[in-house]
DNA sequence: CGTAGATTTCAGAAAATTGTGAAATCTTAG
DNA sequence: CTAAGATTTCACAATTTTCTGAAATCTACG
């Protein structure tokens, strides 16, 4: 396989992968792109190599410094803004475990407290609250090992986690 | 807050957790419905209670089963189908994790080795190779671990593993 | 300032996904 | 076997998400 076709592959299974985690194409596509440039890119590379509109361009690689994945780098003498990819592989997972964990598990969490004040007495509002006590305390869990994976470095993480669990 | 009201929240709120996380809004809703109720419900009651169409409740239960998220209930004198939904939140998390892991870390893995061929002597190339080496790492790491968790039963997960890396 | 180059915004277009409902198919009691 | 009831399928409709491109805004140099 040559270099542009392992590219193009890779940039297709990256943005593939992406949709089916709730993370739109492009965005995803754009995120494989900086990874493997060695280089920092402008909008416009970007823009002519994923084949794309500057607005889409430009909205996407936003959202990914809002994740933090991507950040500006800024060339002296260049009036034109470039563009950087974190490339550890453990950083990157952090990032987005932080960030999914703020927006959806966090959110969620305070979704099941309001619904834990629900009381009834029948026999539905029992398996109610059964269900909301049995998510409340998996995704209290969850956040808390979360919490701990994502303040642990990477080698922490490879080393000790690994060889305990396994 | 009322059971009415709770429930409501409930599924709107599972509903768009599943859409940010690639599952349709109304499997996601289907499935908590299913959850939150103590008896198996038939199609037409989901039909009803969710006011969907007939095949669109059809396609996402079975969609449901496939995942192994829900079950059949046949009932002794009916003619027609039950469902009911897998209770115990931490099979429910092993189910998502079992499917996941085999219809999306496993083909990634499978792409990584393909473009492992690669071998270009370009700085390009380099970073290329670098790239997909560290994300195979990482994903056969996370492959072997999460054979690991799913393997494990409930109680080893809150009790040893939580405690150790509390 | 003025302006050229760069970035951002956003209304509407395009694409992708999901939902509908009626016809086709299957199933089983009688 | 047959027919009523149940399930499945799928072409098309509706909805949601994403993308485009041009106008508006920003920025920094002379």
């Amino acid at each position: 396989m040559t270099l542009d076709e392992g590219k193009q592959k890779f940039l297709q299974s990256w943005g593939a992968l992406g949709s089916s985690w709730g993370i739109n194409r492009t965005m995803a596509q754009i995120h494989a792109l900086l990874l493997i440039s060695p280089e920092a890119l402008s909008a416009d590379e970007i823009m002519a190599d994923l084949q794309i509109s500057r607005g889409n361009a430009n909205m996407n690689i936003r959202a990914l410094i809002d994740w933090g994945l991507v950040f500006k780098e800024l060339k002296p003498g260049e009036r034109k803004e470039f563009f950087i990819a974190e490339k550890d592989m453990w950083e990157v997972v952090k990032c987005i475990i932080t960030q999914r964990k703020k927006r959806e598990l966090e959110p969620m969490l305070k979704v099941l407290d309001e619904l834990s004040s629900v009381a009834d007495e029948s026999k539905e509002g029992e398996a109610f609250a059964e269900v909301i006590k049995d998510i409340k305390l998996f995704s209290s869990k969850a956040d808390s090992t979360l919490d701990t994976l994502t303040k642990a470095d990477s080698n922490w993480f490879v080393g000790t986690f690994m060889k305990m669990i396994r």
